[in-house]
DNA sequence: TGGGGTCCT
DNA sequence: AGGACCC
C-alpha cells in the first residue's frame, strides 16, 4: 500500500508530520514552504482547531485513570502515570513473580545478563505499560510508546529510545548511560532555551559539565533551589511527584494573524474567540472567575514573542450566563469586558499592529464548591445552579488541600507512567486526524503511520540522539554502578576522583540502585512507572530511620548505593560532611553498616495523598457527559 | 514558528 | 503581568 507523506499544518508551519515524511527530511516545526520544497507531494491537513485532538487526548487520560488514578498530563499527547501501587499489589499477589520477564525493550542492555527477576518491579511495570498501551490501542485505536523508569525524567527520556509504537524499560545500572547519551543540556526536559544559554555562559554545554559544576557556583546564577534542581536533572534525579492533572486550570482560545490594526477588527476577533471559548466553558460546567485578554504586537526588530495581557474578575452574573447556557448574552458582556482590557494595553488613537489575540478563563469554580478563604461560603448558597455538569470538583479548596500531600510520598511509591497521546497516532480513528482530511485514508488499520505520535503530530522526534553516536560521552559518564543521586551530593574533588579512569576501572561491578519502574508511553502515552525511591543509600543507618523508605530498596547495592539523595540533602551540612567522610573512608573497605544517627526527621513530610481523590470520579464524569 | 497548557517570580 | 517551561 501507499504510505502517504502527511503533515499537520497550522498557519504557515508544519507542526508535526508522520514518519514517512520524516524520512524525507521533514522536521517538526518546519515552514510550509520549506517542507513543500523538500517534498512536493506532501499532503497537509489543517490543524489549527484543536478540538478533536483535545477530546481524544482526554479520552486517553481517562482511560489511564480508570486503571490508576495518578495520571499527569503533559501537553495533549503525553501522560505520566505513577503505577507504584499497582506494582506493589501485583508483587504481593504473585509471590512467585520472580521469573517475570521484561516486556518490550530494555535500554541499552548488552545482551546476556539481564535477569528480569532481579528487577521484579520494573518487570511488572513493563507488563502494566504493555497492558495500558494495548488498552489504548484496542479501545481508542491509538498507538504509542512507553518508557518505564523510576521517575518522570528518566521515564520520559527512555520512552523515546525505541520509537514507533514500542516501549522500553530503564534498568538502574543504565541511569547514567541514558543521561550521558544526551547530546546537550538542552535535551534535558526542564532545560529550555533560556536556561541552556545561561548554562552555556557559564561554560556548561554537556551533561557532564553540569554534573561536575560546583553547586555553589550554579546557585550564584540561578538561586539555590533552581541550581539544585538543575544538578539533579543532570544526574537523572527527579523527585517531582506525578501530580494528577485533574480538570484544566484554565481554558483559552487564540488566533494569530498577519495584521489587525483597527478597533473594529479587534472587536470582531474578540467576539469570534469568545464565542468558541464560552461554549467550551459551558461544556466544562465550571464557572470562571477571571478573564484575561492577551495580545502580541508586531515589532520589526523582533523580540518576537512577547505578549502582553490584562486580566480582571468576571462579574458573577456574567459567569452565571456562561454556565447556564445563556451564551449569546455572556459573549456580549464578555466582549465589553475584553474591550476595556484591550484599551488598557493599546491606545487605539494611535496606530497599532497586532499579530495575535488570546482570550482565557481561569480560576474555574465548580458549583457547590466551597469557597476557600476569603470569599467563603457565600457562593455556596447563592447559586444554585445545578451541580450537574461540573466536572470536577475542583474548586480551589480542593486544590489547596490536595497538593500537598502527594509529593512526598514518593518514596514509597513510585512508578509512573507516562503516556503520549495518541491522537495522532494515526490510525486511529478520530484521533488523529482531527480534521477530516486525513481520514480519507481510512482509519485505523491503515497502518500507515502508525505509531507514535500520530502521524502528524508527533512530536518528538527529532532529536533523538543515538546512543552510538555519543561515543564520546560515554567515556565520561559515571560508572554504571554508581548511583547518581549519591554522586551528586559528593564534593567536587571526590566527584572528579570517582570519574577518573583509575577509579572507574577499579569498580567491581554492579550495583545499584533501586528501582522501580516507571513507564512511559509515548505517542500517546508514556507510562512510566517509576519508583521514586530510587536512590539508595549507602549507609544503612541513614535510611533506616526512614523506615519504610529505604529499606526495601536496594538489596545489593554496592558502592554508594543506598543513599537516598533526597534524604541526604535534607541533613544538616555538618552531618552531611560527617557522613561523607565516613563514607570516603569506607570506600576502600566497604563495609556497610555505618552508624549514623541522623535524626530523623528526615522525612518529616508525610504527605498523604489525599486530595484529588474525589476528583477522579469527577474527572471521569467530566469528560463523559460530553 | 501553532495553539494550546503549567507553574514560578 | 510576565517569563520560563512543556507538548
Amino acid at each position: 500500500m501507499f504510505l502517504t507523506l502527511s503533515g499537520i499544518q497550522q498557519k504557515y508551519i508544519i507542526v508535526t508530520c508522520n514518519y514517512v515524511a520524516r524520512e524525507q527530511g521533514l522536521t517538526k516545526l518546519m515552514s510550509v514552504t520549506d517542507a513543500k520544497e523538500k517534498c512536493p507531494q506532501l499532503v497537509l491537513v489543517k490543524g489549527e482547531d484543536l478540538t478533536r485532538y483535545r477530546e481524544m487526548s482526554y479520552k486517553v487520560t481517562e482511560l489511564l485513570m480508570s486503571h490508576c488514578p495518578l495520571v499527569e498530563r503533559l501537553g495533549f499527547d503525553e501522560n505520566f502515570i505513577d503505577i507504584t501501587e499497582m506494582v506493589d499489589r501485583r508483587l504481593t499477589q504473585t509471590p512467585d513473580s520472580d521469573n517475570f520477564s521484561v516486556k518490550g525493550h530494555i535500554y541499552s542492555h548488552v545482551s546476556a545478563d539481564v535477569k528480569a527477576s532481579d528487577y521484579p518491579r520494573l518487570a511488572i511495570g513493563s507488563h502494566i505499560a504493555a497492558e495500558l498501551r494495548e488498552a489504548i490501542h484496542s479501545k481508542l485505536g491509538l498507538t504509542g510508546c512507553a518508557g518505564i523508569a523510576p521517575n518522570k525524567l528518566l521515564a520520559k527520556l527512555v520512552c523515546g529510545t525505541f520509537k514507533p509504537n514500542q516501549q522500553t524499560t530503564l534498568l538502574p545500572q543504565n541511569h547514567g548511560d541514558i543521561m550521558g547519551s544526551l547530546s546537550s543540556l538542552r535535551k534535558v526536559p526542564g532545560v529550555g532555551h533560556q536556561t541552556a544559554k545561561r548554562l552555556q555562559a557559564l561554560g556548561l554545554v554537556s551533561i557532564q559539565n553540569l554534573q561536575l559544576f560546583p553547586l555553589n557556583d550554579l546557585a550564584r546564577e540561578f538561586g539555590g533551589p533552581s541550581a539544585q534542581r538543575l544538578k539533579n536533572l543532570a544526574m537523572g534525579v527527579d523527585d517531582s511527584p506525578v501530580t494528577p492533572t485533574g480538570a484544566p486550570q484554565s481554558l483559552s482560545d487564540e488566533d494569530s494573524f498577519k495584521k489587525i490594526s483597527s478597533a473594529k477588527d479587534v472587536l470582531e476577533k474578540i467576539q469570534q474567540l469568545l464565542s468558541s471559548l464560552v461554549e467550551r466553558m459551558n461544556k466544562d460546567g465550571r464557572q470562571p472567575q477571571t478573564f484575561r485578554l492577551t495580545i502580541r504586537r508586531y515589532s520589526a526588530t523582533n523580540k518576537w514573542f512577547s505578549r502582553e495581557s490584562r486580566q480582571c474578575p468576571i462579574p458573577n452574573h456574567v459567569g452565571q450566563k456562561i454556565t447556564s447556557g445563556d451564551s449569546d448574552d455572556a459573549v456580549v458582556q464578555l466582549v465589553q469586558l475584553a474591550m476595556k482590557l484591550f484599551h488598557k494595553m493599546v491606545d487605539s488613537r494611535a496606530a497599532f499592529h497586532l499579530t495575535l489575540m488570546n482570550v482565557c478563563f481561569s480560576n474555574l469554580q465548580s458549583r457547590g464548591a466551597a469557597v476557600s478563604g476569603k470569599g467563603s461560603i457565600t457562593s455556596f448558597f447563592t447559586h444554585g445552579t445545578s451541580p450537574g455538569k461540573a466536572p470536577i470538583c475542583s474548586s480551589q479548596s480542593q486544590n489547596d488541600s490536595s497538593q500537598s500531600h502527594r509529593r512526598h510520598h514518593q518514596f514509597s511509591m513510585h512508578n509512573m507512567v507516562a503516556q503520549h497521546n495518541p491522537q495522532m497516532t494515526v490510525t486511529a480513528e478520530s484521533a488523529c486526524s482531527a480534521e477530516a482530511a486525513l481520514h480519507g485514508s481510512r482509519r485505523k488499520q491503515s497502518s500507515v503511520v502508525a505509531d507514535e505520535d500520530p502521524p502528524l503530530q508527533s512530536g518528538c522526534s527529532t532529536a533523538r540522539t543515538n546512543p552510538e553516536e555519543t561515543g564520546n560521552t560515554v567515556t565520561r559518564r559515571l560508572p554504571s554502578n554508581f548511583d547518581p543521586d549519591v554522586f551528586e551530593h559528593l564534593p567536587q574533588d571526590i566527584q572528579k576522583e570517582l570519574l577518573s579512569p583509575a577509579y572507574v576501572n577499579s569498580i567491581p561491578s554492579t550495583s545499584i540502585s533501586s528501582l522501580s519502574p516507571t513507564a512511559e508511553l509515548d505517542p500517546s502515552y508514556r507510562v512510566a512507572t517509576a519508583n521514586h525511591h530510587r536512590p539508595v543509600v549507602p549507609s544503612a543507618s541513614l535510611l533506616a530511620e526512614e523506615g519504610r523508605l529505604s529499606l526495601p530498596r536496594s538489596p545489593d547495592c554496592k558502592f554508594p548505593g543506598n543513599v537516598d539523595p533526597e534524604v541526604f540533602s535534607e541533613l544538616p551540612p555538618d552531618v552531611q560532611k560527617e557522613l561523607m567522610s565516613e563514607w570516603k573512608q569506607q570506600k576502600s573497605v566497604l563495609k556497610t553498616s555505618s552508624s549514623m544517627k541522623p535524626g530523623r526527621s528526615l522525612m518529616t513530610k508525610d504527605r498523604k495523598a489525599a486530595g484529588k481523590g474525589g476528583q477522579t470520579n469527577s474527572l471521569l464524569k467530566y469528560f463523559k457527559p460530553s
